[in-house]
DNA sequence: GTAATTGCAAAAGATTTGCCCCATT
DNA sequence: AATGGGGCAAATCTTTTGCAATTAC
């Protein structure tokens, strides 16, 4: 097992991730990062999210349709609503129907994640036409 | 309102898709669409699949973890399964809880589609290591 | 005949990687 | 001091786009 460090750089990236809870992209977490420490790269904004999505600290979230993938934390079990207008992403909670699902599916071995994206217009945007 | 044609590109790439049960790649795609034309280019696939998928015809499956998007018709409303071994990608049902699903969430207006994605390891792959 | 669509190649966008230096342990 | 991690820039991979030629209607 390879033995990990604490660097500066990868604590201000949890911190963001930590305060944030508009699930930003690495450019934005790059963006804001330069604000502690203005020679961090992109590249070690890459690494690190990699890094703390394969160890599970961080989940990232591949937009449905184009653009970068957006980051959260993934402390607790919940799915993602995205507003289609906007393209706000919202923590929603998981239905419980889900935490307790049984995949009868003999194709199935293991499940390790349960990825749930309800796609949709948010209240701010919404109420006008829905097409 | 547009008027589309039936180009010979266009059935055939609708042609692969509802042959094919792999969900597959872009590239994939235009590599089996060479078969029958050999001069279909790239830009091609991505500018019909682009359109189908507008048209609600086809799906596209962004894997959970980089890589390219994967394609599928969008018949009947299904689920995915995704094997992060082998990287197979199942249809499964879309289990009756989501189908019924209301989402008590003021913040949302509006739901126009529900994507579940579920990840794990498949059977083939499976049984083994869940590590 | 007209406009949607193609092929080709270049461009754009997002993410990864090599290399060498620096900092954490 | 050892080596994981960082900075920078180049490379890679995926998808989009401009444009002139083609083709379905």
């Amino acid at each position: 097992m390879k033995k990990t460090r604490n660097t500066r750089q990868r604590g201000v990236i949890l911190d963001i991730l930590r305060e944030s809870h508009e699930h930003p992209t690495a450019e934005m977490i790059y963006r804001e990062s330069r604000r502690v420490l203005p020679h961090i790269s992109l590249g070690t904004v890459y690494r690190n999210l990699n890094f703390l999505r394969d160890q599970g600290t961080v989940r990232e979230i591949r937009p449905c349709e184009g653009g970068s993938s957006r980051f959260d934390r993934a402390d607790t079990p919940h799915a993602h609503f995205h507003c289609v207008r906007c393209n706000a992403l919202l923590d929603i909670p998981l239905p419980p129907a889900l935490e307790s699902l049984r995949f009868e599916e003999e194709r199935i071995s293991a499940v390790s994640l349960i990825d749930l994206h309800v796609i949709g217009s948010c209240s701010s945007c919404g109420e006008a036409t829905t097409n």
